[in-house]
RNA sequence: CGCGGGGUGGAGCAGUCUGGAAGCUCGUCGGGCUCAUAACCCGAAGGUCGUAGGUUCAAAUCCUGCCCCCGCAACCA
C-alpha cells in the first residue's frame, strides 16, 4: 500500500499511474502440493501432482501474480523407521537419500517451486513442537488411550475393517485388542464451524463432487477425535513435555504449509507468512482430501489462522486402468518416460490426458500415440514447415507487408481469442481443456497453410508480398500459441522462441495480432521439436524397464507348475539303494547313428565312467565339457545304440520335454556324494 | 446389505450438478495437397450413452432395481 501511494504521487499522468498500479499491486498467489512420503521413488502418478502444480504456478506468474510455490517431503513415521532398519542405516540417512531422489525428479521435470520443505527441517520441527504444546495448553489436545486391534510383530494398530480374514493385513498373524497411551485432538469442538465454512464457501473443496463425500461420511455423522501422537516408534518429532511420544502424521505433515512460510507460534511470523497466508490452493491427491478439508482447517481454527481458499483433490493416473505397484511390475516412472520421450512430452501427457475428476490412464502405447500425433505432427511439424518455408522463400526473413485477404481473418480471430479461452479454463483449474484450446490454435495454423498454399504463391513473383504476409501471419500465430504453451511446456516454448528469434509475450499482449517484429530472421536450420517415435521400439524399451523392475521386486514370471503322475511310495531303504555323486564331464561326443544321444566321459572321484544321455537336442558336446552334474552311479550298465553306458546324468524335464542338467548350486569336487 | 468411484462408436476422454438435436483427440476408410517430421487439409463410416424399469412433451443427464470394473491393505497417491 505504501508503495502504491508513493507511486501515484510520482506518476505524472494517469496512464503511468495505471501502469504502476498494475506492477505494484501484484496479487500474491500461494500454491502447494502435498509433501511426498519418503518411503520410495515417486512414480509418474505422484509426479503428476508436482507438474500440475507447476503449470498452475507458471500460469499464475504469467497472469502477473506474485507466486509462492511450495512442495517437499514428509519424512517421519514408523514405516520409514522400519525401512531404514532393514537397510541398516539411520532414518535420517534413509530420508536424506529418498528426499534427494524426489527432488531430483521434481527438478528433472522442470518444476519451479520456491521452497522444497522437508519435515526434518529444523525450522519445521521447532514449530511443530510449539504448535503441539500450544494446542495442548489451550485444551484442544488431551491425553487418552488409543484402542484397537494390535499386531505385536508389526507394532501396528488396525481397525476391524482393515483386517484381512480377521488377521493382520501386513503379516497375516493374529491381532489382539490393545490400548496405547496417546494424545488426541478434539475435532468435535470445531466441527460446526467447519461445516458452516464448507457450506458458505462452495469453492473450498474442488471438484465439488468431493464435498458431499466429506459432509456425508465424516462431518454429518459426527467427527471422531484424531490421534496426534504415538509411542510405538521414535522416528518423529518428539513431544517436548512428554518425550516418549512423537507427533503422529498429520499435525506434523500438514503444518508444513505454514512452517514453510516462516509461521511462528509465538506470533513473530516472517514476512513471507504475513504476505502469503492463507494459501490460495492446496493441490493434493484425492485420497487425502479428508485430511485437507477437515483436519487441516480445524487445526488452523485452533491456531486462530485463516483457512486456505481452496483444496483441489486431483484424480489419479492409472497404468492401463490399474493402480501401479512394484509387485505387478507395471510402475511407470517419470525419469524413464523422460529418457524416451523428453521432459515436455511427459508434462504434456500428464497434463492433457488426465481427466478433471476421473482417474486417467497412462500406458506406453498411449504416450507414444499422443507424442506422435499431437506433439510431433501437429506442433513440431507446424513449426518446422513454417521455418522451412521462410528460409526457402525469403532467406528466413519474416516481413509484414499488409497484403491481407479474407481468409486471414479467421486465423487472426482464433489466435487472439485463445488467451481468453485459456484463462477461462484455468480459472477452474481445467488444465487439460486449456491445453486443448492452445492446440486448436496450432491446428488452425496448419489449416491456414492449406488455405493459402504458400508453395503456389511462391511460383508467382507478383504474389511475393502476399506470400510474405502469409508467412508473417503464421509466425505470429505460432508465437501467440507458444506463449500460452509456456506454463505447460516451458522448454518447448523456449525452443520455439529461439527458432523464431523472439521471446515470450506478456499475456495481455496476446489479444493483439501482429506484434512479431517485422523483418526478424528465423533460424536457418530448424530443429525438430519432437521426433516421431516407433511404437515397437518404445515397447521394446518399456519391456526392458518393466522386466528390470520385476526382477528388482524379486518377482519371477508366473509359471504354471507341472504335475506328473505320482509313483508308488518308497521306503528310506529304497532311496538309500541309489547312489548319487557329482561327476565332472571331461569329454563328450555325439553318438553317430543316433538323433538324441551324447556320449560323455565323466570323472567321478578317481575313476572315469562312460555315460550315454539323450540330450543331444539341448546340449552341444563342447558345452558339456567342464560341467559338474548329478550322476546316478550304481545303475546297471547297459548298451544304448551299441554304446556302453555306465550310469545316468540327471535332468529336469519341463512340459515340452526340454531338458536341463542338474548341477550343484555351489561348486563341489567331482565324486562328492549327493544325499 | 462396510465405504467410495466408474461403465458414452475400435482406443483415450468431454458432456451428467443447471434434462432439450451425442462432442473432442487418436485409429479406420475415401479424397485433396506436396512447404513439412510418410506430415498437413477435407469428407465418411462407426454409439440402443452397462442393463431393466420409472418420472417427463423431452433422459447420457433426474429416480429405482440389477450386472460388471476399480479403489479403500500392502514398497502406492
Amino acid at each position: 500500500m505504501y508503495l502504491f501511494r508513493g507511486s501515484e504521487q510520482i506518476g505524472t499522468n494517469s496512464f503511468e499511474g495505471a501502469l504502476r498500479r498494475i506492477i505494484v499491486e501484484k496479487e500474491k498467489y500461494y500454491i502447494t502440493t502435498a509433501i511426498a512420503y519418503t518411503s520410495g521413488k515417486p512414480h509418474i502418478g505422484n509426479t503428476y501432482e508436482i507438474i500440475l502444480a507447476d503449470s498452475i504456478a507458471r500460469f499464475k506468474r504469467q497472469q502477473g501474480y506474485d507466486v509462492r510455490f511450495q512442495t517437499g517431503t514428509d519424512e517421519h513415521g514408523q514405516k520409514i523407521e522400519i525401512k531404514a532398519n532393514e537397510a541398516g542405516i539411520t532414518p535420517k540417512a534413509f530420508v536424506d537419500e529418498k528426499a534427494g531422489e524426489i527432488k531430483r525428479i521434481w527438478d528433472l521435470m522442470n518444476t519451479s517451486y520456491d521452497r522444497f520443505i522437508r519435515t526434518t527441517d529444523q525450522d519445521h520441527e521447532a514449530q511443530v513442537k510449539k504448535i503441539f504444546k500450544k494446542l495442548y495448553d489451550q485444551g484442544d489436545i488431551y491425553k487418552g488411550h488409543y484402542e484397537g486391534l494390535y499386531c505385536t510383530p508389526c507394532e501396528s494398530f488396525f481397525t476391524e475393517s482393515q483386517l484381512v480374514n480377521g488377521k493382520c493385513p501386513d503379516c497375516g498373524r493374529e491381532v489382539s485388542p490393545a490400548k496405547e497411551e496417546a494424545y488426541f485432538f478434539k475435532m468435535s469442538k470445531y466441527a460446526d464451524r467447519l461445516m458452516e465454512h464448507i457450506n458458505t464457501h462452495p469453492e473450498f473443496i474442488q471438484p465439488v463432487s468431493r464435498k458431499n463425500e466429506m459432509m456425508n461420511n465424516f462431518l454429518l455423522p459426527g467427527l471422531q477425535d484424531l490421534c496426534v501422537s504415538r509411542t510405538s516408534f521414535q522416528w518423529g518429532i518428539s513431544v517436548d513435555f512428554d518425550p516418549k511420544h512423537v507427533v503422529y502424521v498429520w499435525l506434523d505433515a500438514l503444518t508444513n504449509y505454514i512452517t514453510g512460510l516462516g509461521y511462528d507460534c509465538d506470533g513473530n511470523h516472517g514476512e513471507l507468512f504475513n504476505k502469503n497466508w492463507p494459501a490460495d490452493l492446496h493441490l493434493i491427491g484425492k485420497d487425502i482430501i479428508r485430511f485437507h478439508t477437515i483436519y487441516w482447517p480445524i487445526f488452523l481454527m485452533a491456531l486462530d489462522l485463516p483457512l486456505p481458499k481452496q483444496v483441489f483433490g486431483h484424480p489419479w493416473l492409472l497404468q492401463g486402468g490399474e493402480k501401479m505397484s512394484k509387485s505387478k511390475g507395471n510402475v511407470i516412472y517419470a525419469d524413464d518416460l523422460a529418457d524416451i520421450f523428453g521432459v515436455d512430452a511427459v508434462r504434456y501427457y500428464v497434463l492433457h490426458e488426465t481427466p478433471f475428476d476421473n482417474d486417467g490412464t497412462i500406458t506406453w502405447e498411449l504416450m507414444t500415440e499422443r507424442v506422435n500425433s499431437e506433439l510431433a505432427n501437429t506442433l513440431g511439424n507446424l513449426v518446422h514447415r513454417t521455418i522451412s518455408m521462410s528460409n526457402k522463400y525469403f532467406d528466413g526473413v519474416v516481413n509484414y507487408t499488409g497484403v491481407s485477404e479474407a481468409v486471414d481473418e479467421d486465423l487472426k480471430s482464433v489466435a487472439v481469442g485463445t488467451v481468453d479461452k485459456v484463462e477461462e479454463k484455468m480459472k477452474d483449474l481445467r488444465v487439460a481443456d486449456a491445453m486443448t484450446e492452445i492446440f486448436a490454435l496450432f491446428r488452425r495454423c496448419n489449416k491456414y497453410i492449406d488455405e493459402t498454399t504458400p508453395w503456389i504463391l511462391a511460383k508467382d513473383e507478383a504474389k511475393k508480398a502476399r506470400l510474405e504476409t502469409v508467412m508473417y501471419n503464421l509466425v505470429e500465430g505460432i508465437c501467440i500459441g507458444a506463449t500460452l504453451l509456456a506454463p505447460f511446456m516451458p522448454e518447448t516454448a523456449e525452443k520455439i522462441f529461439a527458432q523464431l528469434n523472439t521471446s515470450e509475450r506478456k499475456l495481455e499482449d496476446l489479444k493483439i495480432f501482429g506484434l512479431y517484429p517485422s523483418g526478424s530472421k528465423v533460424t536457418e536450420k530448424p530443429e525438430m521439436l519432437f521426433a516421431r517415435l516407433d511404437l515397437e521400439e518404445v515397447m521394446k524399451k518399456a519391456e526392458e524397464i518393466q522386466e528390470k523392475q520385476r526382477q528388482e521386486a524379486g518377482i519371477k514370471e508366473e509359471e504354471p507348475g507341472i504335475d506328473i503322475q505320482p509313483k508308488e511310495e518308497i521306503t528310506y531303504d529304497d532311496f538309500m539303494k541309489m547312489q548319487f555323486q557329482v561327476g565332472e564331464i571331461i569329454a563328450c561326443e555325439e553318438v553317430k547313428k543316433s538323433k538324441k544321444l551324447l556320449c560323455s566321459q565323466v570323472k567321478i572321484g578317481s575313476q572315469v565312467k562312460q555315460i550315454v544321455s539323450g540330450i543331444k537336442q539341448y546340449y552341444k558336446p563342447e558345452e558339456m565339457v567342464g560341467k559338474k552334474v548329478m550322476v546316478l552311479v550304481n545303475l546297471k550298465p547297459a548298451k544304448l545304440a551299441g554304446v556302453l553306458s555306465e550310469g545316468m546324468l540327471l535332468c529336469a524335464e519341463d512340459a515340452q520335454g526340454n531338458l536341463a542338467l542338474v548341477t550343484p548350486e555351489k561348486d563341489m569336487p567331482s565324486g562328492a556324494e549327493i544325499c
